[in-house]
This record gives structure tokens, sequence and C-alpha cells, in this order.
DNA sequence: TCACCTCTGCTTTTT
DNA sequence: GCAGAGGTGA
């Protein structure tokens, strides 16, 4: 190895630990760098890409640098670029596999029948196209569902498919074996529409390496050294298209965990991290098992959970800090009580300094979301939730755009669909359909065949009339693109077809929350140079960064949290069928049961300092109470790291009592698990003598074995604000308009226009103008 | 074309 | 229990 020249003092080496300097300083041939969780991995990572540059092993532009997240890529430049300094600037190939395969592929477009500037369509406009081709299909689209029909066009592409690609097999899954058929339409259309999905952007360019050999020698000699990170994620167009890049130089390094793969239901492929020293034959493997976030007590709950995992390559993670709290494991009555209690436990410890941007509620599934936000506005606990709707999800941010790309592409047929109608113009399915059938039979584009259909009489007066207007407005706006910033065309185009003037007539309390959108969606447009480059970032870059405002606890789903840390960590729904998933049980069976353990690992070790389990008794699914078992994995973690607490006093007794295998729809997995340790410790039977000793007890549901607490921590003692009267019309963010029904202290009840009647706290409302 | 009703199906989600 | 989609009638 040739590690000589490198001063050990190098700034990029400081602080780090002898493993993470074996992987920074370990350049030529593969390596694969295995990181547990909270090791440093970011660091070593940033520190080798700062090695490469510093020591003029290969200029920026020669390191292609994958990530899956944006929001990964976007740090490790940061990172980086804090290391040596401008350099990074010249790094165009650091970003994720989907925005480093659109930025190729531009530049191959033709080899696969595209053009350079191509759309990227995203899921909705996917979905739509699907099902337009379905109906084309005359299949019934009730029993053959276009999500169906994505998601296993999805899958091929991720698998590296073309349509050709498909045997019998895989094309009768869908529609009695007009899978096939129907991909092949697909990927025509998209052809004709000059668009891409998402999965075509790998898959397209994972075609052109592997027939074009000049394609691929260029690449193959520019990438001196390569960079993978998440690589347990990684899907196999990926590591095949990875694997075409590397096979010159062989100087690629792989960053991963393969306790932390947790995307296998799209694509991702934990054999790809477990096979790589085959794959890669003379690879280095280093490990990096010093953790640097968690106590000893969390490491150890997290290690006992995932040692129940078979075929894992192995890491034992240990830290230098000997204090810490147990792990808590907390069984409470029901899915209300859990929200109840995390929620006193948070303004408990918020009195002893904790942070509430440090703290995080992760769940298994977004609707769980949802009992902690009830009982947080009840409280006035502020809080945020990750997930659902993000921004260019919205519908107004959709329309917009559809907006700007009609001007910006006019063949654009998806977008033109979307707005046609949007305001309402008079334009509807008739006139539409008759728009399609004519763009059909001439083989037009829809926006030029709508120019053209206005010289037939096929339209009636009202719609030709209709449908001038708006061509003549879009051949307006095309015309004054040359002239005007992108963002002022923006403006015009929004106000001009009568979309902004929509939202301002529409009386529901979201319209002030959209318009507010529609001027951040502008606003944001200011940072791009063209508005070619901003539908890019658009359609690549789906997130947007949430702006920091108070201090408040973060609601999200595990999934959600992985890559973060906090210093308290409340895992809610720790229930058999909860979490592990039913779901994920029934249609996966034991390797869906090790990526739901493998989630676990990864919920726990997001907890700096303090984490605390909660499992409920009774949940209600689907509207029906149900009573639930503590998860499995409560019953995996090493007793010696765990301390249980139980707001049921009778324990087992308890939980049997409402306990009823014929109406239990986990009964089956509950009866293995149910007798676990886990239980067993989480209901404080005796290990040695279950059930023995309690005595026997009905209670019923108005018997409150915990005191409802009226007065929260936060709330008691608040003083009413005094600028309500009864009677008064306020606004409140989530539930938009109301009038005060009752005032009780810094309580309000109120009926609103659109929720109906709620309580919420006072400083939760205001008082519009 | 919209307002209302009924039916269904129900993890995770980045790009 | 509830959201979203699709169907029906005015």
């Amino acid at each position: 190895m040739s590690l000589a020249p490198t001063p050990q003092d190098a700034p990029y080496l400081q602080g780090l630990n002898e493993p993470q300097r074996e992987a920074v300083l370990t350049t030529e041939g593969p390596v694969l760098v295995l990181a547990g969780a909270g090791t440093g991995k970011t660091a070593a990572l940033t520190a080798r890409l700062a090695h490469l540059l510093w020591t003029r092993k290969a200029y920026p532009s020669e390191i292609l640098a994958v990530t899956f997240t944006n929001k990964a890529a976007r740090e490790m430049r940061e990172r980086v670029g804090r290391l040596v300094g401008e350099a990074v600037e010249g790094m165009p190939w650091l970003g994720t596999f989907h925005a480093i395969g659109a930025k190729m592929l531009r530049r191959h477009a033709e080899l696969v029948g595209l053009q350079s500037n191509f759309t990227i369509l995203d899921t909705d406009d996917q979905l739509r196209l699907l099902k337009q081709l379905i109906i084309a299909n005359d299949l019934d689209e009730k029993r053959w569902p276009a999500r169906q029909l994505a998601g296993l066009i999805d899958g091929w592409k991720n698998r590296g498919m073309i349509p050709a690609d498909l045997d019998a097999g895989e094309s009768e899954s869908y529609a009695n074996g007009r899978g096939q058929s129907l991909y092949a339409q697909y990927q025509e259309r998209l052809r004709l529409l000059n668009a891409c999905d998402f999965g075509d952007l790998l898959l397209h360019m994972f075609t052109i390496l592997k027939t074009n050999r000049e394609v691929l020698d260029q690449y193959q000699k520019r990438f001196r050294y390569i960079m993978v990170d998440e690589y347990q994620d990684t899907n196999s167009v990926q590591y095949l298209w990875l694997r075409l890049l590397a096979q010159e130089r062989k100087n690629i390094c792989c960053v991963g965990d393969d306790d932390q793969s947790i995307y296998s239901w799209r694509g991702a492929q934990v054999e790809n991290i477990l096979k790589f020293e085959k794959d890669f034959p003379g690879a280095v493997v280093i490990k990096l098992e010093q953790n640097y976030r968690s106590t000893p007590h969390i490491l150890g709950a997290a290690s006992g959970v995932i040692a129940n995992n078979g075929g894992r390559l192995g890491k034992t993670l240990w830290t230098e800090v000997d204090v810490g709290e147990k792990v808590k494991v907390l069984g409470v009555w029901d899915g209300p009580e859990e929200a109840r209690r995390v929620g006193e436990e948070i303004e408990g410890l918020q009195r002893g300094g904790l942070s509430l941007d440090a703290t995080a509620i992760l769940v298994r599934a977004q609707h769980q979301t949802r009992e902690f936000e009830d009982r947080f506005i009840a409280i006035g606990l502020p809080y945020r939730i990750i997930g659902g709707f993000r921004f260019y999800e919205r519908q107004e941010i959709r329309d917009a755009l559809a907006y700007l790309r009609v001007v910006a592409q006019p063949a654009d047929d998806l977008a033109f669909e979307r707005i046609v109608n949007v305001p309402k113009r008079g334009l509807g399915d008739k006139a539409l359909a008759k728009v399609h059938q004519f763009a059909r039979a001439q083989g037009l584009p829809l926006a030029t065949a709508a120019a053209r259909i206005l010289d037939t009489d096929e339209l009636t007066p009202q719609a030709r009339r209709s449908l001038g207007n708006l061509i003549g407005d879009m051949a307006r706006w095309r015309s004054m693109g040359d002239d005007l910033q992108h963002p002022d065309l923006a403006r015009i185009i929004l106000d001009e077809s009568g979309y902004t003037a929509m939202w301002q007539a529409d009386r529901t309390a979201e319209a002030a929350g959209r318009l507010e959108n529609l001027n951040e969606l502008v606003r944001a447009m200011e940072e791009y140079e063209s508005l070619s480059a901003f539908l890019e970032h658009v359609s690549l870059v789906m997130d947007n960064e949430a702006s920091a405002e108070e201090p408040k606890v973060t609601i999200m789903t595990i999934h959600a949290a992985k890559g973060l840390e906090f210093d308290t960590v409340f895992l809610a729904g720790w229930e058999e069928g909860i979490f592990p998933s039913q779901r994920a049980l029934d249609e996966g069976g034991l390797a869906s049961l090790e990526e739901e353990r493998r989630l676990a690992y990864v919920a726990i070790t997001r907890a700096r300092r303090r984490a605390i389990i909660l499992h409920a008794a009774n949940r209600r699914i689907y509207g029906q109470w149900t009573s639930s078992l503590p998860s499995r994995f409560v019953g995996e973690l090493p007793p010696e790291h765990v301390e249980s607490e139980s707001t049921m006093t009778g324990g087992e007794s308890l939980w049997r009592a409402n306990w009823s295998e014929r109406s239990d729809p986990f009964a089956d997995v509950s009866r293995g698990a149910g007798r676990g340790p886990g239980w067993q410790r989480a209901a404080g039977v005796d290990t040695k003598n279950p059930g023995g000793g309690f005595t026997p007890r009905t209670f019923t549901r108005d018997q409150p074995r915990v005191l409802e607490s009226r007065a929260s921590a936060v709330s008691f003692g608040a003083k009413p604000r005094g600028d309500l009267s009864l009677g008064m019309r306020v606004f409140h963010q989530k539930f938009g308009y109301g009038t005060i029904a009752e005032i009780e202290g810094n309580k309000l009840e109120i009926d609103f226009e659109q929720a109906g009647r709620k309580r919420v706290m006072d400083s939760f409302v205001s008082v519009p103008e």
C-alpha cells in the first residue's frame, strides 16, 4: 500500500480513529467500509474524499461519489468543502444516483431515442400515463390497478430489465400475461413524450453503458475513484451500473451497514453488500465499530435485538462512554394513554432541561402519528410531523409546475392535461376527448393538436373560444420567456391563467396556505439560472428544507429517521402486528421479519442518551378495538439493559381479561410471541412462575387506573390571553376558521367551519383582521 | 359540472 | 374509522 507520502497530521485526519484512518488512506483497489450506526461514517467518507483531492490522486471531476438522498449529497458536499475549500465546487459527479444518471443521460439521450431536454416524470404523472394505457388496452382498471402495474414496472427497472428481458412468468404477473406488452407500450409512450420516469434514469444509462463500448470507456477512464454511500440500499441496476464503471480501475469504495438495510421493498438488495468481497476480489474490508453517539445501554439493547438476525456480516459496537440510563420499556393500556404518557414524560424531562429539538417520537407507520398529534395539540406541546405530503407533491405546486412545463416543453402532454381545465374553463371530458382523438389521428402532441383543432368545427363554439384563449396565452408566455426573468414569467403565468385567482376565490381553510406555497415556489425559482434548470431541480429534489422556527418535538416514521440522531427517542407502538408489521410478516416471511428487526435496530440506535419503548395492550385498528401483545422485539432486549414499567397494576390478568383469540387478527403471530420472555417481562410476570400469584380482576374502560392529566405541565397555570371572547371568529393552523363556543382558562372550544367542534389551546389560534 | 353517496382497502417512500 | 376514488342524480 502506498500510504507513505501522507503526513499523519493532515487536517482531514484530525480526530479520526484507527479504522477510520485506514478507510481514508486505503485509496487503491476495492474497499468495503462496514460502518455501524453512529460510528462516524460520514466523517470517514468525507475525509477520504478530501484526501484524494489533497494528495492530487484525482481531479475533482475524476471522482464519482454517489448517495441516495439529496440531503446526504448536500451534506457531503458541504463537509468536503470545509476540508479542502473551493475544489468541491468542481465536483460535478457528486450527487444522488438519479441526479448523476440524469446528468449522464442528457449527454447520451439520443442513444435511447430521447432528446437531451427530456422531461423527468414523477410518480403521479407515471400513474396517469399507465391508467390511460390500461384503459386503451380494454382492461378493467379496477381489476388491474395502475398502481400495481407501476409497482411491477418499477421492480423490473430496479432489476435492470427492459421489456425484452421479461420472461413469461414475469409478464404473467399482470393482466394474464399482458405485463410485458404494457411495459413496452409504456416505454414507447415515454419516448414519444420525450420523457423518463425515475427508474429510466438508471436503466437507460445502464443500457447505454452495456451496449456502447466507447461511452463505457469514456466513463471508466474518467472515474479514477468511485465512492458509494449506504451501499446496503443499492438495487440491482445500481449495482450493475457501478460494477461496469468500476471494472477498469477497480478503485471503488462502498460504505454501508447490512444491519441498517430497510429498503428491500423498493428494490434494495442486502445481498449486494454481503457479496461485495466476492464481486470485487482482493477487497479490503474495514469495520468501523467505535460508536460516538449512544450510551452503552442503548447500544447493548440494539445489539441484543439485531443479534437475532441470521446472515449478518457482524459488527460489535462499543463506546468509551460508561454512564447512562437503561432503556425504558413502558406498557400502557391503550393508544391514547401511550400518547398521554409520552406527552407527560416530555414535559417532565423538559423541566430537567430537555430540548424539544433533540427529542423524537418514532413510529412504524404514518397513521400512528395522529394519536400524538391530537394529544400534543390538546396540551399545547410544539411538534412537527415529518413525512406526508412534501412541498413539490402538493396540488397547487404540481399545478403551477404543470403550467411551467407546458411553456418550457410544448410536447409535455401530461402537463397539458393537468392544467387544461384548471381553473375551470368549461373544457371538460368531452372537449378533451376530442382533442385527444385529433392528436392521436395526426400523431401530434396535445398542445399542438389543440391549436389545430381550433380551425375545425369539432368543438362547441364555447369550448373553442375557451381553448383558443388558453392556446393564445401559452404562445404568448413562451415568447415572453426570452425577455423576462423566469420568476417574473412564472408570476405572470399564474396570474394570467387565473390560477392565483382561483385560490383567492377559494374560501376553504387551506387556500391561504396554498397561495403562500405558490409564492414560496416562485421565490425558490430565483436560485436557478433558468426555467429548465429549475424544473430539473424540482423533478430530482423532492424535498425542501423545513425552516427551523421554535423548538419542536419531531414525530416521524423509523424509515424517515434513518441517519438522524436525537438525545431522547420515544419508540411507540412496539406491539405484534404493528411492529413487526403484520403485513410484512404475511407477505415476506422470515426475510421480512429480519428487515423489521433491522428497523428496530435503526430505531434504537437513533438515541443518544435516552430511549423509551412503549407498547399498548389495546389499540384501535381500522376502527376496531383490538388487544395486542408486546412486540417480540421487546422480548429480545437484553434484560441487563432494560428497565420495565407497566401502568397496568394487574399485570397479565388484565390483558388476559381482554384477550380473545377469535377476534384478534394477530392471533397467529401472537401465540408464538405472546408467551415469550418479552411479553412476560413487559407484563410484569415472574418468569419462573408465569401467570401465578395474581388475583384475577375485572375492570371496565370507565374505571380509570391512570388519572387523566387534565392540567398538564405546560398548560397548568397558563394565563388566558384575554383578547378572545365568545362568538369570535378565529383562525387555527390545522383546522382553519371557526367560532369560539366556550372559553375555559386557556383552552377553547371552537366550532370550526370545516373540522367541526374541537378543543384547542388558545395559543394556537389567531384573530383574523 | 358539482354535490353527495357508496364502496374499498388500509406499511415503509427516495428519486 | 377514514380517506380517496368512483358513481349517480340534479
